[in-house]
DNA sequence: AACATTACCAAGCGAGCGCTTGGTATAATC
DNA sequence: GATTATACCAAGCGCTCGCTTGGTAATGTT
């Protein structure tokens, strides 16, 4: 992991249990009950670190997208071509949305419409953050000719919905390997290899 | 709409009615209340219809995703060439998928944790059928050579996705319409125009 | 005319939900 | 050694949820 949100063990268990209920299950269908089993506490006890369940959604959502945001920018500086960036950042983006470890990102994805509306507007800038880093990338493939010139901002949606969709039909035990799966794509949309 | 279901009126407009609402709130987060509002009931009359509010997601996603194949089958027969084919069939998806009068696609793509077991195996089905017509749209591009040739299960997961995140961003009432929308991604992806 | 079916309403049941409250063992601080 | 803060437990409250039940007008059917 990236962020060493630390000093709070408990905290920080329950939110990783979360992201993964919430993958498995869904925020809904995930009852605090099931959150506090799965750190081994009564579910009243919960109460005691977040006020309400929907903050523990938005702590899952914030880690996701903020992990996200800071392992692309550093992988990023190790890059030294448009292609090359483009293969990190997907590259990145497969291995923190699809890892076992690290699933706060997939209610990221479908969730959003059960955070809290002011917390929803932060989630959703830190969301356009991303997108933006995302769109320079973009813009500099198309600049140096390895991917066809267009409208970035269509073509970072395109892209960020292809690979987002991933989540649905990636199963981590079979052959594909997840590195090799962000090397197929980028091979599929570049202009030339 | 394509497919006349027809002569059970209030089961149809209830249908309709629970598409457009989970959509809007997601399926969790819509009560049988708030399906019976919407159509003007009791909440317990729903159950004179369907046995279980799963059975009501059931058929919006049956509907949904049968229209949508039905659809995409008939406008392919006036293609006269792959390309065109391409551009129909992401034009007629990405319709269907946004149209204001069409909600039940939606729930497909995020609500299938909610489908009882048996119900959801049968919604898999289908939606396979209807990824099998997109690879053979895929495959026949590529053998052409208006696409980048590859793996074509994996581009029309790419594919979807891309389509499919739409109805996360694509803003009905902005300045792109939604034909355009199609020709602009289409072109995003072909080998040359 | 008698019966059956259809399509609902009015009322509410029981379960499970998010969350609160009062209390307590342990650890840190003065 | 007394006090305070931390991190929980045990119990359960009130509410909303999906769904059931008993009844009834309206519409066929024989």
């Amino acid at each position: 992991m990236i962020s060493a949100e630390a000093q709070r063990p408990s905290r920080d268990a329950l939110v990783e249990a979360a992201a993964r209920l919430f993958r498995e299950k869904g925020y809904e269908r995930t009852t605090v009950r099931d959150l506090a089993d799965a750190v081994g506490m009564q579910s009243g006890s919960l109460f005691y670190h977040f006020s309400s369940k929907g903050e523990i959604l938005y702590e899952v959502m914030r880690r996701g997208i903020d992990d996200l945001t800071m392992a692309v920018r550093l992988e990023l500086k190790a890059c030294a071509s448009p292609r090359e960036e483009l293969i990190t950042m997907t590259r990145t983006h497969l291995r923190t949305l699809l890892s076992n470890t690290q699933a706060s990102l997939a209610s990221l994805l479908y969730e959003w419409r059960s955070l809290p509306d002011e917390q929803r507007d932060q989630v959703v800038t830190l969301r356009d953050q991303y997108e933006s880093l995302c769109r320079e990338v973009v813009s500099q493939a198309m600049d140096s000719g390895v991917v066809k010139k267009g409208d970035p901002k269509l073509m970072v949606r395109l892209w960020l919905g292809a690979l987002n969709w991933s989540s649905q039909w990636y199963n981590v035990d079979g052959s594909l390997s997840i590195d090799d799966l962000a090397e197929e794509i980028v091979d599929l949309i570049l202009v030339r290899t």
